[in-house]
DNA sequence: ACGCAAAATTGCGCGCACGCAAAATTATGC
DNA sequence: GCATAATTTTGCGTGCGCGCAATTTTGCGT
């Protein structure tokens, strides 16, 4: 019943932060607008969100935390758990979720919400280890953390690489790299894990 | 020659932050204690350092990132990299650089200073990159520098398990698990990636 | 030695994160 | 219904991170 108007308030803020910062510009946009706009005080903002760029992506992530462990769960089990962690992961960049695209953009042009967007995979990654011991029955509680860990660090050097490329326009106009579209780096990205992906499925027997 | 001076206050930043630290507590001291007892103004000491936590850790962490890369360098040719790799890291934990046992108990009491120190880990990503592109000399950018972000990723997640095992201590006590030695965690949180690791070795065609 | 351009340091102001205690709101006992 | 206990919200004060512009320091050319 109280829990109700928590996440109410939550959401509010949340969508109230997304909305001002799309409209004016991230920078443009004080803490106390979007409380006022929540309907709470400034302070009350700060019970939620520990920082003023927090609101504006914990949205995203959040739903990008779902729609990965719904995509690692309903793979068929007869995939390797390499392939399955790849897709799931790859189709995140590629259908984008029920968010604006502005969203994505506004997140990768500046270096506050980018760095927030960053710390926000760190969230994604406890979800998508309870994914994986869901999925494979007979994984170590460690050994899943570690793998989620890992999938979202190669996220995170993809989103790096990606940014490096798109940013250096200004200047010496048509010598950019315009870099090799973000699906297809995380892609690359996460090829490395796949030995390790795979080999914590426990198979040894089968191989054999 | 303008170099030295911005490294010589850089360090005396550095150790003024961790000696007051350590004689106070990390949160009985100020800004600007620390950039007094290097001679220099507040605001300078925010020209170095993006936080108060920042300058404390910025000192282990830059040492522990030469000698993991001096280790990774090290090792024989003939060790798969997984296994390089795997004793470099360890080693950080085994065998404590030239500060004080004291220092790393404090960082991980503090839960800022642990923030801190996680972030800092991240630094180290990008020396272990280059060590590993300097050793297997046919390895992707990338790949090497997503292998050095997921051993990054998992000794994160080795510190938060020994954290979640020292700190609850309190209440019932003698039912605590008091979590497997710093050393042994780091390792077993690493074995998930070995196959990772020696599968990006160049060396197809030697196996058969 | 002198002056000049480049770089570093400093002071100032703003906005923000957060601990603390008071006030308001909600759930629970009779 | 009302009193009471438990949460939640709020105001306030403090320290901090950082952009900006003025000031000082450094290095170089002549």
């Amino acid at each position: 019943m109280r829990e109700r108007k928590k996440r109410a308030t939550r959401e509010a803020l949340q969508s109230a932060a997304l909305r001002l910062a799309l409209e004016r510009g991230p920078d443009n946009v004080r803490v106390e607008e979007i409380a006022q706009a929540a309907g709470v005080s400034p302070r009350t903002y700060n019970n939620y969100f520990a920082s003023r760029e927090q609101a504006i992506v914990a949205g995203v992530a959040a739903d990008r935390a779902v729609t990965v462990t719904a995509a690692v769960l309903a793979r068929p089990t007869g995939v390797s758990l390499g392939d399955t962690v790849v897709d799931a992961v790859v189709g995140l960049y590629t259908d984008p979720g029920d968010h604006p695209p502005a969203a994505l953009l506004m997140i990768a042009a500046s270096p506050a919400l980018r760095a927030c967007y960053v710390d926000a995979v760190t969230t994604i990654e406890e979800p998508l280890a309870e994914a994986l011991t869901a999925r494979c029955p007979g994984l170590d509680r460690l050994t899943a953390q570690v793998l989620a860990a890992a999938v979202g660090a190669a996220v995170r050097v993809a989103l790096r690489q990606w940014l490096h490329g798109t940013n250096e326009v200004p200047a010496m106009a048509g010598f950019v790299v315009p870099s090799r579209p973000l699906p297809d780096l995380v892609r690359a990205a996460l090829a490395p894990l796949t030995p390790a992906l795979d080999a914590a499925t426990p198979r040894p027997a089968a191989t054999p």
